[in-house]
DNA sequence: GGATGATCATAT
DNA sequence: ATATGATCATCC
C-alpha cells in the first residue's frame, strides 16, 4: 500500500464504531430529519471528510489513487440492503469502448467499502458506521462484471436498450437513473438511429457486495 | 422479504 | 442539463 492509501484507509478506520451524528458534528454538520429528502447525506459527508476530489467526473473519487468511496448499507443481519449505483450508462457511446476504458471498471477496480447501519428503524444521527474496507477487484469478480459490462454494451449498441431490464446480469445491472420516469436522453434505437430514452445507471448487486463482505469480514473454513 | 423501477437532493 | 450521492415504494 502506498502512503496515500494508508493515510486515506487511517483516516477512514478512526471514524469506524462512530455514529453519524457525531461525525456530523465533529464537522459542523447538520444530521439531516428525514433520509427520504437527504438520500446521498452518508456518502457525500464521508467524501467531504476523506477529501474526495473528483466531484462529477466518471473517475474515481480519488482521482490520484484510482479509489472509489461507497457507502454500504446494511440490514440487522449484516448484510447489504441495497444495490450500488456505479456510474450512468454511455448509451451512444459504449459500443466503442473497451471494458479497461468504461467507468464501470475504473470505478470498482479499487473501491474504499463504508459500511453503515441501514435499517430504517434506526434514525439517521444514531447510525454507525463500520469498520472501512480497501478493497481491489479480484480476476474472479472482474470476470464476471466483465462478462456482463460486454453483453450490455453489445445490446446497448445494437439498439435494444429498450429490452433490457434489470434482471439482465450477474453481478451488473440496468436500471433507470433520474429524476422520474420522464427524463430523457439519446440512445441508440432498433434501426441505429438515436432515439430518446430514459437515462440509465449501472448499478452492483448485493450479491456481489455480500460476497465482498463474507470473504473480509467474515472467518472462512 | 427481496428486487425492480422510480424518485430525491445537490453540485457544476 | 447531467453527473454525483443514494434510498424509496411497489410488485412479485
Amino acid at each position: 500500500m502506498t502512503d496515500s492509501e494508508t493515510a486515506l484507509l487511517g483516516k477512514a478506520t478512526a471514524l469506524a464504531g462512530l455514529s453519524l451524528a457525531e461525525v456530523a458534528m465533529a464537522h459542523s454538520k447538520i444530521v439531516p430529519e428525514h433520509i427520504l429528502h437527504a438520500k446521498g447525506w452518508t456518502g457525500m459527508l464521508l467524501e467531504k471528510i476523506l477529501g474526495a476530489t473528483a466531484g462529477h467526473l466518471a473517475e474515481p473519487d480519488f482521482m490520484e489513487l484510482g479509489i472509489e468511496l461507497k457507502t454500504l448499507p446494511l440490514d440487522a443481519s449484516g448484510l447489504p440492503k441495497e444495490s450500488t449505483y456505479i456510474s450512468i450508462v454511455p448509451l451512444t457511446e459504449i459500443g466503442r469502448m473497451q471494458w479497461h476504458q468504461s467507468s464501470v471498471y475504473k470505478k470498482l477496480k479499487k473501491v474504499l467499502w463504508f459500511p453503515v447501519e441501514g435499517e430504517k428503524a434506526i434514525p439517521l444521527g444514531e447510525r454507525r458506521l463500520g469498520m472501512p474496507l480497501l478493497w481491489e477487484m479480484d480476476p474472479t469478480t472482474e470476470q464476471i462484471i466483465r462478462q456482463d459490462w460486454e453483453e450490455f454494451a453489445e445490446r446497448i449498441c445494437l439498439g435494444e436498450i429498450e429490452q433490457i431490464t434489470a434482471h439482465q446480469g450477474v453481478y451488473l445491472q440496468i436500471r433507470p437513473k433520474g429524476a422520474n420516469a420522464r427524463e430523457r436522453v439519446t440512445g441508440i434505437g432498433e434501426e441505429g438511429n438515436l432515439v430518446n430514452t430514459l437515462p440509465r445507471g449501472f448499478y452492483l448487486r448485493t450479491a456481489c457486495t455480500k460476497k465482498i463482505l463474507q470473504e473480509h469480514y467474515f472467518q472462512t473454513a
